[in-house]
DNA sequence: TTAATACCTTGATCTGAATCAAGGGTATCA
DNA sequence: TGATACCCTTGATTCAGATCAAGGTATTAA
């Protein structure tokens, strides 16, 4: 832990460690400096939703900042990271007297709205094979539209991420090969037939 | 629709009138000065998933201006409605010189956010009787937490609101009738276990 | 006020995906 | 590097809730 510009603060973790909890009161932003967090919920019988997966660069923990005090979520990290902490009081005031950075605090907090707007629709209008081509979609996006994509988390994860189990992903995953759709390694899926996979993304059904 | 301050429009509409669409260019923001409205996702089979339902004082169609341009979903009036329509010029000017107006606007995204995760929870994590009893214990708190509790909308348009089809709530609410915990009428619910509806909305099962 | 439209309920059936079970594979950190 | 915890897969079974079907009841707009 060191101490950056007399006020903000560099915290370290390690792979799996609580970031902060559900319920727990904010006081302050957090922004990812290396590694890889998530942001969560738990059921009581510990089934986990993810909500966000957040890298080097993204803030996060800015809800109760601006409203109600508490986090709506959970969050731990992936892997090991640096997180820099960056207080409440602190942080309002760089905003209140920064036009700019406001306006930037605007759009993002928008994204995040246009992003679970899209989850909410997929949760509840779309199945499993639907939301697992979206997924690889989006990865294939993000890695600058390349037919082979790496998966950037476990599968078992993904299972978290996309609203399924483990054992229902793998299905599908069986499925969308004997499809022809992608060929799946360990880490990595090769994408045979992007066409299909948008359609299977926006309405389909698996064969 | 009459003109307002040189720039703001009010809008007239009937019941059931399309404000936006999914997709649409977004060039400033919406005000509801009476009656209530929908945000909404379509599926393509013509499902439905609300997301908001905003009545007298809320804004909505913020998102595309601040991020992106484009509105992530649709918006419908549930009841005959007037509704203010700010540019988006004139919004960004007012955000900009007013401080206190841009943190009130971060205040209003954060409550969204919040909201989102808990819808998104409900719909990973909970199934359909903890989602109705955390809907009606909602609905109390609003109205005074009074034990005879209004409900705001038909019950079709609530089966589109916690993600179920309108046979499904029937069902449920006879269920939740047969044991105890509400008994049902056209338009209105009386809450007989309050205790037993809060343990239901949090993990509980029906029976 | 009366069509017309939307809304509500109940029953029968179907199905997507969860759960339960169990064996083998793969990383990681001590 | 060896142990341990996690991860992945496949099969059998179960189940919550959707869909299909059909009749009755409210609202609303003309």
């Amino acid at each position: 832990m060191k101490i950056l510009s007399g006020i903000a603060v560099r915290l370290t973790f390690k792979r799996g460690d609580m970031i902060f909890q559900d319920g727990d009161k904010g006081n302050g932003i957090y922004i990812v400096e290396t590694g890889k967090i998530k942001v969560f919920k738990l059921s009581l019988d510990g089934r986990e939703q993810i909500l966000h997966i957040f890298g080097p660069g993204h803030t996060f923990g800015e809800v109760p900042v601006f409203q109600g005090k508490s986090f709506p979520a959970s969050s731990m990290t992936l892997e090991p990271s640096d997180i820099i902490f960056l207080p409440r009081d602190r942080f309002v005031e760089l905003i209140t007297t920064t036009p700019a950075l406001s306006m930037n605090m605007l759009a993002d907090l928008s994204r995040r709205l246009r992003a679970f707007t899209i989850q909410i629709e997929a949760l509840s209008l779309k199945e499993v094979p639907a939301r697992l081509a979206a997924y690889i979609l989006t990865l294939s996006k993000e890695q600058k539209n390349s037919t082979r994509v790496r998966l950037p988390i476990s599968k078992a994860q993904l299972s978290n991420l996309i609203g399924t189990t483990p054992e229902t992903i793998s299905r599908m995953f069986k499925k969308m090969g004997d499809a022809g759709l992608i060929q799946v390694q360990t880490k990595t899926i090769d994408i045979l037939d992007k066409e299909g996979l948008i359609e299977l993304s926006e309405s389909g059904r698996l064969q």
